[in-house]
DNA sequence: ACTACGATTACCT
DNA sequence: GGTAATCGTAGTG
C-alpha cells in the first residue's frame, strides 16, 4: 500500500448532506490542523451523529442556548463543547439552524504525532508505540486535546478556515463500517447513531476491544 | 448564589 | 469490570 495522502479539502457539498449520510461519509476522512504552527493530522474512525429533533442526547434538544449556539450554525461549522474538564468536537451538518451535528470520537494519528504527544503531555512515553499513538486518537476529549482543539475554536468554518479542515483521503485500504448504539449517555441510548471503521486500533469503547489482537492501522506496514 | 449533571478519562481491582 | 476527579452549563431561588 502506498502511503496516504490528503490533498482534496471537502467543500461545501460534503457539509450539505443529512446527518446519518455526513456521519458515514466522515470516516475515512482526514482533519488537519495547524492551531499551534505545526501541522498535525488524523483519519477519522469513529463519530456519532446528534439530532436536530426528536433526539433527546443532542446538545440541541432543548434549543439555542448561549454556549451551543455554533450547533445550529451553518453546514461545515466547528462545534467545540466542554464536559468533564474535556473538550468534544463535532461537525454541524443538515438540515441547516436546526441543531445537527455529528461528534468525532476517535482519529488514527497520521501527522505531527511528536506535538500531539506534547499537546496531552505524555513527553515520556514512546511516541511511536500503539498504546502511545492509541492514548493521541482514542476517544473524543483525547483527540481533541491531541489536534489543540478547544474552546477558542467553537465556530470556526472547517471549509474555509486555514488552520483547520477537513480532507478526502488517498490511497487507503478499504474497510468496513459498523453502526452501534452511541457512547456515555443516559438519554435515547437505544438509537443506533454511532459509526465507525470495523477493527481500527483508534476506536473507542467496547465494539472496538472485542476485537483485540485482530485490530489495525491504516499506517501498518508503512514506515 | 446554589445545586445537579454530564457526548470523559485515568486509575483501581 | 467499577469509580472518583473535575468544572463549565443550565436550572432554580
Amino acid at each position: 500500500m502506498r502511503k496516504p495522502e490528503f490533498a482534496q479539502r471537502l467543500g461545501n457539498e460534503f457539509f450539505e448532506q443529512d446527518i446519518l449520510g455526513l456521519a458515514q461519509a466522515l470516516l475515512g476522512v482526514t482533519i488537519h490542523s495547524t492551531l499551534k504552527n505545526t501541522k498535525l493530522a488524523g483519519i477519522i474512525v469513529e463519530v456519532e451523529a446528534y439530532m436536530s429533533a426528536n433526539d433527546a442526547a443532542s446538545h440541541s434538544a432543548r434549543g439555542m442556548t448561549k454556549s451551543n449556539s455554533s450547533m445550529f450554525a451553518d453546514p461545515g461549522t466547528l462545534y467545540v463543547y466542554p464536559i468533564h474538564s474535556r473538550h468534544c468536537l463535532n461537525v454541524v451538518c443538515e438540515p441547516a439552524g436546526q441543531g445537527a451535528a455529528v461528534l468525532v470520537r476517535g482519529i488514527e494519528p497520521i501527522i505531527g504525532i511528536e506535538q500531539m504527544v506534547r499537546n496531552r503531555g505524555l513527553a515520556k512515553m514512546d511516541s511511536r508505540s500503539l498504546k502511545t499513538r492509541r492514548l493521541l486518537g482514542q476517544g473524543p476529549g483525547r483527540l481533541c486535546e491531541s489536534l489543540g482543539i478547544d474552546r477558542r475554536h467553537d465556530g470556526l468554518n472547517l471549509v474555509t478556515d486555514p488552520k483547520i479542515g477537513l480532507y478526502r483521503s488517498l490511497n487507503l485500504r478499504d474497510w468496513e463500517s459498523r453502526t452501534s448504539i452511541r457512547i456515555g449517555i443516559s438519554k435515547a441510548k437505544e438509537l443506533q447513531y454511532r459509526f465507525f471503521i470495523d477493527g481500527n486500533h483508534f476506536v473507542s469503547g467496547l465494539a472496538g476491544d472485542h476485537r483485540r489482537g485482530r485490530c489495525w492501522s491504516f499506517t501498518d506496514g508503512i514506515a
